[in-house]
DNA sequence: TTGAAAGCGCTAACAT
DNA sequence: ATGTTAGCGCTTTCAA
């Protein structure tokens, strides 16, 4: 691809490369006949300038790097989608990489960003990732790191997130208030956070409507899928015949729970009302219709891009950054599993 | 960011900059000596090399761009993993650029990939392109350009697709070796190809059965919706409340019309048998599950991305490209849908 | 075995 | 208003 350069334009037009350069980004100590001609030229010959000198020059790309723990994922998908929107509308190009939940992975791919010289870095850190040395790392060697959805509190850097515990317990509550006497909460392996956060809101909301917690109604699904709700969804109301209600920490588990549950021929949300957490897509095609909690990925992502632009630009100019930790608001999403 | 430099290694070590250069990559004119020091060195400053540099004079940035109608898509999140798994292992990173189903956008973004000079470009064309100037520009400009699943005949370049006519005759086909007698058919917009493909198989499967093709028994779908397939469900057995089949050109609009047809009451798979395609996530958790056609989206972003390397070297070599057009193959999976 | 030097294409301070 | 020049960090040819 032998593109075109300035010294081409410069020569056709016999002037010289500073001047193509200047007339082409409008300096105004440029006169209006020569960027006129300059312009034409350039448009006529499609001439589009050299990126990699550029950031060479400039030493930086409008390129940024994003970490995922998964790419066919309904909520990072979104993400996904918000972060390479909100980088368009700011000339940013995105890089996507998958980390597969690998410590692994995860370093090795940080590696290389910090290599691709992108001017920053948004990243989620997967499940198993126990320690931050690597991301400490790359933090410290000044580059803008914004974490997501999981991130570490042991890490300085700008965050964005949603309330998961304020989410859950306000999703405990609405099985609650729609009359909800006995409510079962499914929950994941303790790691990561969220998962946490989420059986903590759930007792919150117990405690502040005076229901006694019983450890032997949180149930655990290792796998996270369908096949555990499933299963899952038949042992507690084995267990318990008259618990009323479940929370599911994730919207597939319930989903496999309430399929279970529906053909076992317990009414729902007559005899059992069921809530999710995530607002996936599958929650509107279930039958009955699953509520449950709205995790705006697409949001979450435009704001973590919004952060890092900030910070890039912070510094560029050499200021100091004050890590921002910013919750993105969710709301529950009612349909037809939930009186 | 002041990272080291081949510069300063040189310093300290008091030798030159290309003996640097030459030591890190491993030239055999260099000592074996002067190599140990210099690597030694390199790697307790933590150098790295900076890409810009190296880009500007090897012409070439490691980098893929990748455009697709929509991220959040079961199958086409699936391609993105596939392509940048592939692209990984060959040192590639890969942009992300979502086209929206826009020719705007594609047209934007394609440019917006030139001027990033990435190395070629995978695109699956928007639905509403009808004309590829834009893309046939980018190939002409010697890019490499590789097209996968939603592609255009008019355009010289390599293909990855699927046979979705021979899918799709596959699917009706099933259905009919499983005793269907009257099989309806949900199309969508005739545009892309693969839609009227789909058609086609299916009227070749009936031909070869000798059913004969009825043409008020091809609904269309507009809006790809599971409400679409809802509504058309219902449709269909209004109209024609012996049809024992149908199969329907994507997975969400059969999921739409299984559930509205198992609210009616009627039996699945004993009275109707559904058919979908895609086998997107959804068909596994409906009620019954859903039999479907297997698109190999993981696979289709592999073999994109293998190609479009290939065309990379290739170009990089001078050597001319000859289009190649790659289909993957395609399995019915079975589930409880049909009999 | 090593180094000098040119140059990739661009920007920007400085000079004219 | 325009041009000169230096240099961003690297690779590679050619000379020593």
């Amino acid at each position: 691809m032998p593109s075109v350069t300035l010294k081409e334009i410069a020569e056709t037009l016999g002037i010289s490369i500073a001047t193509v350069s200047k007339a082409l980004k409008g300096y105004p100590d440029i006169s209006e006949s020569t960027k006129q001609r300059v312009q034409e030229l350039a448009k006529s010959l499609n001439y589009h300038p050299n990126s990699f000198a550029q950031s060479l020059r400039t030493q930086q790309s409008n390129l940024i790097g994003l970490i995922i723990p998964e790419i066919v994922h309904h909520f990072f998908a979104n993400i996904i989608q918000g972060v390479i929107d909100e980088a368009k509308k700011e000339g940013y190009l995105v890089i996507v990489l998958q980390s597969d939940e690998s410590y692994i992975h995860e370093k090795e791919q940080l590696q290389l960003l910090l290599e691709k010289n992108v001017d920053g870095i948004l990243i989620s850190l997967s499940d198993k990732t126990v320690h931050y040395k690597h991301v400490k790392e790359v933090i410290d060697a000044g580059m803008p790191v914004v974490l997501y959805d999981k991130i570490s509190k042991s890490l300085d850097c700008s965050k964005i997130i949603i309330d998961d515990r304020g989410a859950a317990k306000d999703a405990t509550t609405h099985l609650i208030l729609r009359g909800c006497q006995k409510i079962a909460h499914i929950s994941g392996p303790l790691k990561p956070q969220t998962t946490i956060d989420r059986y903590l809101g759930y007792k919150d909301a117990l405690k502040e409507h005076g229901i006694s917690f019983q450890k032997e109604l949180v149930y655990t699904s290792e796998n996270l899928s369908y096949e555990d709700g499933y299963a899952l969804g038949e042992q507690i109301l084995i267990d318990h015949p008259d618990v009323d209600g479940i929370f599911s920490f994730t919207d597939l588990v319930a989903t496999g729970a309430l399929t279970k549950i529906r053909e076992m021929g317990i009414k729902i949300p007559d005899q059992v009302s069921i809530m999710g957490f995530s607002n996936w897509f599958l929650a509107r095609i279930t039958t009955p219709t699953l509520s449950t909690v709205d995790q705006p990925g697409y949001r979450m992502g435009q704001e973590a891009f919004k952060q890092l632009c900030k910070e890039i630009k912070m510094t560029k100019d050499q200021e100091i950054i004050l890590p921002e930790i910013i919750k993105i608001p969710t709301k529950i999403v009612q349909r037809q599993s939930t009186r």
